[in-house]
DNA sequence: GTGAAAGCGCTAACAT
DNA sequence: ATGTTAGCGCTTTCAC
């Protein structure tokens, strides 16, 4: 008579393919690993027994009886602002091949969250962490401190950071730009941006900017900040309203691309002389800006670079090396597109 | 004289909380868990002493002992197609507050590496999986039957489910606007799009396309198919093509909204009469079509929607409890925007 | 309200 | 080349 199994519907286990081929739960496990030497015919064997019967193997306890876990947290604030996805893209490009996998978590720019999802993915005991900023909350930092695996911070390098580093200098990608602005021949200058009580990278272009224009002994003139919606029409919206105010502005620097494409669209068919009698420079370096009318001055935020870059930081640690503190700045390019006069 | 921990870079565990607070290691467990009566003092003693340890518990040790895991697979094709990163903050939202984590996979809508990171996801024996698609490799199925979790598709109605489908028809999708164009009385009709060997939604909104035009008498008289590059560049080059290959085309229907934007741009610069002598749609209803010159005609896919959705059905089934099989068809609503002519 | 014992499914370390 | 033993850190179950 058939023995059947108590209960149909348990996963199945290493002991469940040991079974069916004969073979024991070590050498099914160093098969199903590629570990240690094994025959070739036991080989087939197993993992014919492993095939037949669907076995899937369970990394939870395959993860506590080895202590290693081959997931990378990455913490960033959001998925919506197309930049995020870049990164990730990085990362996960260059984790490809090392057996390592990406687990994402998102804050929505909100300090609480990210401490939340931070502790949340500690508790799986990931092989490292990418986290967006360097600005986390007390407890946050003490746990990046304490989790004793590669903790990589990203997209920024003004500031201290826990461990290793990868990013840009925004507070010098905005003097850049007011330095390129001032160079060209334009003095009235507004500041068009999100609302950033949390968004320190936007904030320190913006204090960058200020010091560079207020080198050459300039100021921004009007600033107009917005939150939510669609960013193509909040830059119309925005430039219409900055502009009404202040007619004479000759120049809009927006914090990111999407808002600038907006003013863009939004200037041109308003009859602005662009970039004569008006300037406009957005940040980031969106593939987007390719297929606009003119290519809206920017600059490259070395996306997809700095997720490359944290993983390899993660993937070449050997597990629990701890060499670490690593800081890597990237050098964002101006691309002065056709929305900037030269001269 | 003080002891000293053997390792102190060892992870802390349940039995240093419970040695530094003089409470037994199950009555921790309770207190962390909030589970079970546990008196005040204690609880406070217990809560105390993990603070100041720092204590992190062990997610892997918690979930091989309760078999369960708090965490639902989401696997899609792709985070850079806008779409995507809808859908997953449509889950997240929903998932808030059950106590439920998504963990994403990228497929690069290639089904081999679908069938990897379903392996991948199902190893770590998630509450839940939830996949774009109903199209995957045989064993990729498989996998999915036996998982023994609930398991949604979503984005896509038009063929057989595994367990519950969530999504929009996008053969009718595509009928539908067929139907408003003839009704509009465009009658030739080219059609812009990805190449889609692996993109069957897409490849389904053509066909329902091409059957409404069929019930008029009319077929689709010419197509232009793109791949990888900057979307809104790529639509302006294709309008081009396709209208100086066959300048008589009185309608473009574009299989996204980002190709169909970088079309309309290039139409509008080229003094076409839109929606006049030349008629554009595209798809998704995404944000930024707001922003546009024009509103461009486009058809809503529901995703936020979809997600919560999926997200719900996950979330609402009882661990273990397999129900399942339910079919949601949301109704993909037809903007006419500007740029299809009324009359 | 609290504790002790057993074991989740796998792998490290050591046999043989 | 293969098998045996002893946990990994927690929770379940049952006792008190």
């Amino acid at each position: 008579m058939a023995r059947f199994p108590a209960d149909p519907r348990r996963p199945l286990t290493l002991r469940d393919v040991s079974e069916a081929s004969g073979v024991s739960e070590m050498t099914v496990s160093r098969v199903l690993r590629n570990r240690g030497d094994v025959s070739e015919a036991t080989r087939v064997k197993v993992l014919e027994a492993a095939r037949t019967l669907g076995y899937v193997p369970n990394k939870i306890a395959g993860a506590l009886a080895s202590q290693r876990v081959n997931l990378v947290g990455v913490i960033i604030p959001s998925l919506s602002n197309l930049v995020f996805p870049e990164v990730l893209s990085g990362i996960s490009a260059e984790l490809e091949d090392t057996g390592l996998q990406p687990v994402v978590g998102v804050t929505n720019y909100r300090p609480d969250k990210e401490e939340t999802v931070l502790y949340e993915m500690l508790s799986w005991r990931p092989s490292g962490v990418i986290i967006a900023g360097l600005e986390h909350t007390e407890a946050a930092r003490a746990m990046l401190e304490n989790a004793g695996v590669p903790v990589v911070e990203i997209m920024d390098v003004d500031g201290a950071g826990v461990d290793s580093v990868v990013g840009i200098s925004h507070r010098r990608a905005g003097r850049h730009m007011a330095e390129a602005i001032v160079a060209a021949g334009y003095r009235k200058i507004g500041f068009l941006g999100t609302k950033m009580p949390e968004d320190h990278r936007a904030r320190k272009r913006f204090e960058g900017f200020s010091e560079g224009l207020a080198e050459a002994g300039l100021a921004v003139s009007d600033t107009e900040f917005y939150s939510g919606g669609s960013a193509l029409l909040k830059g119309r919206e925005m430039t219409q309203a900055i502009l009404a105010r202040n007619p004479d502005l000759d120049f809009l620097y927006y914090s990111n691309d999407m808002i600038g494409a907006g003013g863009l669209l939004w200037c041109l068919e308003n009859g602005y002389d662009v970039p004569e009698r008006l300037g406009l420079a957005g940040f980031n370096g969106v593939d987007l800006l390719e297929g606009l009318p003119r290519r809206l001055a920017t600059m490259d935020a070395c996306r997809r670079e700095i997720g490359r870059k944290a993983a390899e930081i993660i993937a070449g640690r050997p597990h629990g090396g701890m060499i670490g503190g690593e800081v890597i700045e990237l050098e964002p390019v101006l691309q002065l597109g056709d929305t900037i006069r030269r001269r």
